[in-house]
DNA sequence: GGAAATTTGTACGTATGTATC
DNA sequence: GGATACATACGTACAAATTTC
Protein backbone atom coordinates (compact mmCIF):
# COMPACT_ATOMS: atom_id res chain seq x y z
CA UNK A 1 0.00 0.00 0.00
CA UNK A 2 2.62 2.23 0.34
CA UNK A 3 3.68 4.64 -2.86
CA UNK A 4 7.21 6.02 -3.39
CA UNK A 5 7.02 9.94 -4.33
CA UNK A 6 9.52 11.18 -6.63
CA UNK A 7 10.19 14.96 -6.88
CA UNK A 8 9.96 14.90 -10.60
CA UNK A 9 6.47 15.18 -10.77
CA UNK A 10 4.01 17.03 -8.40
CA UNK A 11 3.18 15.16 -5.27
CA UNK A 12 -1.13 15.72 -5.80
CA UNK A 13 -0.35 13.68 -9.25
CA UNK A 14 1.20 10.99 -7.98
CA UNK A 15 -1.37 10.61 -4.53
CA UNK A 16 -3.88 10.65 -7.41
CA UNK A 17 -2.70 8.37 -9.69
CA UNK A 18 -1.98 5.86 -6.69
CA UNK A 19 -5.84 6.21 -5.63
CA UNK A 20 -6.78 5.32 -9.29
CA UNK A 21 -4.95 2.40 -9.47
CA UNK A 22 -6.43 1.19 -5.99
CA UNK A 23 -9.92 1.65 -7.71
CA UNK A 24 -8.79 0.49 -10.76
CA UNK A 25 -7.40 -3.38 -8.99
CA UNK A 26 -10.53 -3.28 -6.40
CA UNK A 27 -8.88 -1.43 -3.64
CA UNK A 28 -11.43 0.53 -3.39
CA UNK A 29 -14.84 -1.26 -4.68
CA UNK A 30 -17.43 1.13 -6.79
CA UNK A 31 -19.84 2.62 -3.79
CA UNK A 32 -16.46 1.94 -1.31
CA UNK A 33 -14.90 5.02 1.01
CA UNK A 34 -12.03 6.77 -0.20
CA UNK A 35 -9.60 7.68 2.66
CA UNK A 36 -10.06 10.94 3.25
CA UNK A 37 -8.02 14.31 3.44
CA UNK A 38 -6.60 13.84 7.00
CA UNK A 39 -5.97 9.60 6.51
CA UNK A 40 -3.89 10.46 2.85
CA UNK A 41 -2.03 13.13 4.38
CA UNK A 42 -0.84 10.77 7.41
CA UNK A 43 -0.22 7.59 4.45
CA UNK A 44 1.35 9.77 2.23
CA UNK A 45 3.38 12.25 4.60
CA UNK A 46 2.04 15.42 3.10
CA UNK A 47 -0.10 18.11 3.93
CA UNK A 48 -3.68 17.75 4.07
CA UNK A 49 -4.27 20.84 0.99
CA UNK A 50 -2.18 18.50 -0.90
CA UNK A 51 -4.47 15.67 -0.31
CA UNK A 52 -7.26 17.80 -0.44
CA UNK A 53 -6.25 18.53 -4.42
CA UNK A 54 -5.73 14.98 -5.14
CA UNK A 55 -9.30 14.15 -4.27
CA UNK A 56 -10.35 17.33 -5.90
CA UNK A 57 -9.02 16.44 -9.38
CA UNK A 58 -10.37 12.96 -8.86
CA UNK A 59 -13.81 14.20 -8.66
CA UNK A 60 -13.45 16.58 -11.54
CA UNK A 61 -12.40 13.78 -13.87
CA UNK A 62 -14.92 11.99 -12.73
CA UNK A 63 -13.48 8.72 -10.63
CA UNK A 64 -14.86 9.64 -7.39
CA UNK A 65 -17.67 11.73 -5.58
CA UNK A 66 -17.42 13.74 -2.91
CA UNK A 67 -20.45 14.16 -0.16
CA UNK A 68 -20.10 17.41 2.19
CA UNK A 69 -20.31 15.68 6.01
CA UNK A 70 -19.50 12.70 4.53
CA UNK A 71 -16.47 11.38 2.76
CA UNK A 72 -15.41 10.14 -0.52
CA UNK A 73 -16.33 7.73 -2.59
CA UNK A 74 -15.96 5.52 -5.83
CA UNK A 75 -18.26 6.46 -8.58
CA UNK A 76 -20.37 3.81 -9.57
CA UNK A 77 -19.36 1.91 -12.39
CA UNK A 78 -20.27 3.58 -15.84
CA UNK B 1 -15.05 45.37 -15.85
CA UNK B 2 -16.20 45.92 -11.98
CA UNK B 3 -17.68 42.25 -10.58
CA UNK B 4 -19.92 42.17 -7.59
CA UNK B 5 -18.77 39.22 -5.64
CA UNK B 6 -21.68 37.78 -3.28
CA UNK B 7 -20.88 35.58 -0.43
CA UNK B 8 -23.62 32.55 -1.15
CA UNK B 9 -21.27 30.92 -3.84
CA UNK B 10 -17.55 30.39 -4.27
CA UNK B 11 -15.41 33.04 -5.09
CA UNK B 12 -13.07 31.67 -6.97
CA UNK B 13 -16.14 30.77 -9.87
CA UNK B 14 -17.14 33.48 -9.71
CA UNK B 15 -14.04 35.44 -11.02
CA UNK B 16 -13.89 32.11 -13.25
CA UNK B 17 -17.17 33.06 -14.50
CA UNK B 18 -16.34 36.78 -15.14
CA UNK B 19 -13.52 35.90 -17.05
CA UNK B 20 -15.42 33.50 -19.14
CA UNK B 21 -17.94 36.13 -19.91
CA UNK B 22 -15.35 38.72 -21.01
CA UNK B 23 -13.87 35.70 -23.62
CA UNK B 24 -17.31 35.71 -24.92
CA UNK B 25 -17.82 38.92 -25.23
CA UNK B 26 -14.90 39.42 -26.76
CA UNK B 27 -12.92 42.06 -24.40
CA UNK B 28 -10.04 38.95 -24.04
CA UNK B 29 -9.81 37.33 -27.79
CA UNK B 30 -8.88 34.59 -28.60
CA UNK B 31 -4.81 34.10 -28.43
CA UNK B 32 -5.10 37.27 -26.12
CA UNK B 33 -3.69 37.65 -22.87
CA UNK B 34 -6.04 36.81 -19.40
CA UNK B 35 -4.83 39.06 -16.22
CA UNK B 36 -2.87 37.00 -14.68
CA UNK B 37 -2.74 36.26 -10.71
CA UNK B 38 -1.33 39.83 -9.66
CA UNK B 39 -3.90 41.63 -11.89
CA UNK B 40 -6.86 39.01 -10.89
CA UNK B 41 -6.19 39.78 -7.03
CA UNK B 42 -6.02 43.11 -7.80
CA UNK B 43 -8.93 43.88 -9.12
CA UNK B 44 -11.39 41.92 -7.47
CA UNK B 45 -9.85 42.30 -4.22
CA UNK B 46 -9.04 38.60 -3.24
CA UNK B 47 -5.69 36.63 -2.58
CA UNK B 48 -3.39 35.54 -5.53
CA UNK B 49 -3.66 31.91 -4.28
CA UNK B 50 -7.85 32.30 -5.45
CA UNK B 51 -6.86 34.18 -8.46
CA UNK B 52 -4.97 31.33 -9.50
CA UNK B 53 -7.51 28.51 -8.53
CA UNK B 54 -9.89 30.43 -10.91
CA UNK B 55 -7.59 30.63 -14.00
CA UNK B 56 -7.07 26.72 -13.24
CA UNK B 57 -10.26 26.20 -13.53
CA UNK B 58 -10.37 28.08 -16.91
CA UNK B 59 -7.30 25.89 -18.15
CA UNK B 60 -9.12 22.74 -16.93
CA UNK B 61 -11.66 23.29 -18.73
CA UNK B 62 -10.05 24.39 -22.01
CA UNK B 63 -10.99 27.86 -22.23
CA UNK B 64 -7.76 29.13 -21.33
CA UNK B 65 -4.21 27.69 -21.79
CA UNK B 66 -1.46 28.77 -19.59
CA UNK B 67 2.31 29.09 -20.38
CA UNK B 68 5.04 29.26 -17.42
CA UNK B 69 6.96 32.28 -17.39
CA UNK B 70 4.50 33.74 -19.98
CA UNK B 71 1.05 34.28 -18.63
CA UNK B 72 -2.10 32.97 -19.58
CA UNK B 73 -3.95 32.95 -22.66
CA UNK B 74 -7.37 32.70 -24.30
CA UNK B 75 -7.24 29.29 -25.87
CA UNK B 76 -8.18 29.10 -30.23
CA UNK B 77 -11.66 28.81 -30.77
CA UNK B 78 -12.57 25.32 -31.09
C1' DG C 1 -33.29 21.08 19.58
C1' DG C 2 -28.45 21.50 20.63
C1' DA C 3 -23.33 20.30 21.20
C1' DA C 4 -19.47 17.82 19.62
C1' DA C 5 -16.88 15.33 16.29
C1' DT C 6 -15.89 14.32 11.55
C1' DT C 7 -15.15 15.55 6.75
C1' DT C 8 -15.21 18.22 2.63
C1' DG C 9 -14.97 23.15 0.66
C1' DT C 10 -13.36 27.79 0.51
C1' DA C 11 -10.05 31.58 1.32
C1' DC C 12 -5.93 33.39 2.72
C1' DG C 13 -0.92 33.62 3.18
C1' DT C 14 3.97 32.11 2.54
C1' DA C 15 7.80 29.81 0.44
C1' DT C 16 9.96 27.65 -3.23
C1' DG C 17 10.42 25.76 -7.98
C1' DT C 18 10.26 26.40 -12.95
C1' DA C 19 10.26 28.87 -17.26
C1' DT C 20 10.54 33.05 -20.06
C1' DC C 21 12.19 37.56 -21.23
C1' DG D 1 21.50 37.96 -13.00
C1' DG D 2 17.12 40.21 -12.43
C1' DA D 3 12.15 40.79 -13.37
C1' DT D 4 7.95 38.55 -14.42
C1' DA D 5 4.57 34.81 -14.11
C1' DC D 6 2.62 30.30 -13.47
C1' DA D 7 2.94 25.74 -10.44
C1' DT D 8 3.57 23.25 -6.39
C1' DA D 9 3.51 22.48 -1.38
C1' DC D 10 2.71 23.71 3.09
C1' DG D 11 -0.01 25.61 6.78
C1' DT D 12 -4.02 28.08 9.02
C1' DA D 13 -8.76 29.42 9.72
C1' DC D 14 -13.35 29.13 9.02
C1' DA D 15 -17.77 27.59 6.64
C1' DA D 16 -21.03 23.88 5.51
C1' DA D 17 -23.03 19.28 5.93
C1' DT D 18 -23.57 14.94 8.30
C1' DT D 19 -23.59 11.90 12.16
C1' DT D 20 -23.74 10.83 16.94
C1' DC D 21 -24.68 11.71 21.58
Amino acid sequence: MRVDLDRSRPVWRQVAEAISRRIDDGTYPPGGRVPGMVELSAEFGIAASTAQKALAHLRDTGQVRTELGLGTFVADAG
